[in-house]
DNA sequence: CTAGGGTTAG
């Protein structure tokens, strides 16, 4: 939806009007730099290990006329701050209290996060609180400084409300910038209700909350993996309460959000609202969707939902036959779900061995062997190659209807191709085998299995022992 | 007008 006015990005790019030259500005700068590069020298020079470290260079001070400079005083306290000579800066900043220039307030946000940095949280309220005294008004940038490292850790956030409190009192106007700050803190604490309170209070102000706000702040709700569903439909319905007008991005957020949380049809709600709200999904919309009704077994909801797409002109890629052919297999559209496969070929979306991954457990499931052997051959025939997932699958369904020795087939094909599958289906072909009597080829699988450090479990020394009880010129040694 | 965003199973 374009919600932003045509001229927001050429006023972002537009060019400064050049009122002040900067050579003004520079000329300036240099003279008023020749006396701070000498101090700054002489400054250097100073011991902080003495004794009369701080009065001397109060001193340098008066030296170079320079009482009245902040940038003086700034680069003081950094060179204190930076040697870690904490102890010295509230001598300094005394003196500097009794100076008569207004001090900027950069001096006092460079100190807040310089303590926050050396985990000085009380250090870093108390000269929050003395900003005043210096003739300075403290504005949200020294609060935002001090509210950021509060929101940093257990103890400071003890400190938060007070501190809040306070800044009232000192006439600091909370800006979008604070709100901003302690509504993403709320989120990371999971205190979505209070987040979604100082949204409200930020309307109720007056404040103009951007939908960009609304939108990280949405972003960082769904990032929270052990939020609640419940949770989470009821903050969206609050932001929209409160005027927030998603873009495609927050819909698909919240969408995925559900649907990772098995709530498919809230997925499939919300896509609507999406529709009512005049935005078109787009097609990982929809296939998110598609795949959250599957999950959910409403697979009447799903096949409207792919006639649903492509009425609307979305092209399905990959994922979303995927999807679909995932449902058709649920239903045990298996041939259905077949012809999907050239459907999409023919509409030039190959499918991968994800897509045949599905069709060939579907086929398993019923038994049909035959058939799975000719997509097999297909899928060779197109170069798919196939993965752990395709083999297991296969040899599951090989050995549960009795075609052991094709399983064990395709086990040393596994093994050849040095392809990973889980021991159980190795554990699973042995035991077949050790039924049929076929101990010799089990033995030899058994040990190709231990060869390559994969243990067997205990069904398999089990059946391995039964059979050659009743053959008894087999020694065995647990290797293990 | 449309692309965008960025996903997948034992």
């Amino acid at each position: 939806m374009a919600r932003r006015s045509p001229n927001f990005f050429l006023r972002k790019h537009r060019k400064w009007p050049l009122i002040s030259s900067h050579k003004t500005k520079w000329r300036q700068a240099f003279t008023q730099n020749q006396p701070m590069v000498s101090f700054k020298q002489l400054v250097a020079q100073h011991n902080p290990l003495q004794p009369d470290f701080v009065p001397s260079l109060l001193q340098s001070l008066s030296l170079y006329n320079l009482y009245q400079s902040p940038q003086a005083y700034h680069f003081l306290i950094k060179t204190l701050l930076h040697n870690r000579q904490f102890h010295h800066i509230p001598s300094l900043l005394h003196h500097l209290q009794l100076q008569h220039f207004q001090t900027p307030e950069y001096i006092f946000t460079h100190l807040v996060k310089f303590y926050g940095n050396a985990n000085r949280i009380q250090d870093a309220v108390d000269i929050f609180y003395r900003i005043p005294q210096f003739r300075c008004f403290p504005s949200a940038y020294s609060l935002n400084a001090l509210l950021a490292l509060l929101c940093r850790s257990q103890r400071g956030l003890k400190l938060l409300p007070q501190v809040l409190l306070n800044s009232l009192h000192m006439n600091i106007r909370l800006e979008e910038s604070t709100f901003r700050l302690l509504v993403c803190t709320l989120c990371r604490m999971n205190k979505v209700a209070y987040a979604i309170e100082i949204l409200q209070r930020m309307l109720d102000d007056g404040l103009g909350v951007n939908d960009k706000v609304f939108s990280f702040v949405l972003s960082s709700v769904c990032a929270e993996g052990d939020l609640d569903g419940e949770d989470v439909i009821g903050f969206w319905r609050g932001l929209r309460k409160l005027g927030f007008s998603p873009a495609m991005g927050d819909y698909d957020g919240v969408v995925r959000f559900l649907v990772k949380k098995g709530r498919g049809l809230d997925a499939w709600d919300v896509l609507n609202q999406m529709k009512s709200d005049g935005i078109k999904p787009g097609i990982i919309s929809y296939t998110m969707v598609l795949n959250g009704v599957t999950a959910e077994g409403d697979y009447i909801l799903a096949d409207e939902l792919f006639d649903e797409l492509l009425m609307l002109g979305l092209v399905p890629n990959v994922y979303t036959y995927k999807a679909y052919i995932d449902a058709l297999c649920k239903q045990n559209k298996v041939e259905e779900g077949i012809k999907m496969v050239a459907c999409m070929e023919e509409l030039g979306c190959k499918p991968n061995v994800l897509i045949y991954n599905t069709l060939l457990r579907a086929i398993s499931k019923a038994g049909e062997i035959s058939r799975a052997r000719e997509l097999v051959k297909e899928m060779k025939y197109k170069g798919i190659e196939m993965n752990w997932v395709s083999y297991t699958i296969i040899i599951d369904g090989l050995v549960s209807n009795g075609e052991i020795l094709e399983a064990c087939a395709l086990v040393e094909e596994v093994l050849h191709k040095c392809i990973f599958i889980k021991s159980l289906t190795f554990d699973e072909v042995i035991c077949g085998l050790c039924q049929r009597g076929l101990v010799c080829k089990a033995l030899e699988l058994l040990g190709k299995m231990v060869e390559r450090s994969i243990s067997p479990g205990a069904r398999v020394w089990e059946a391995l022992l039964l059979s050659s009880e009743s053959r008894p010129k087999f020694h065995l040694v647990n290797p293990l």
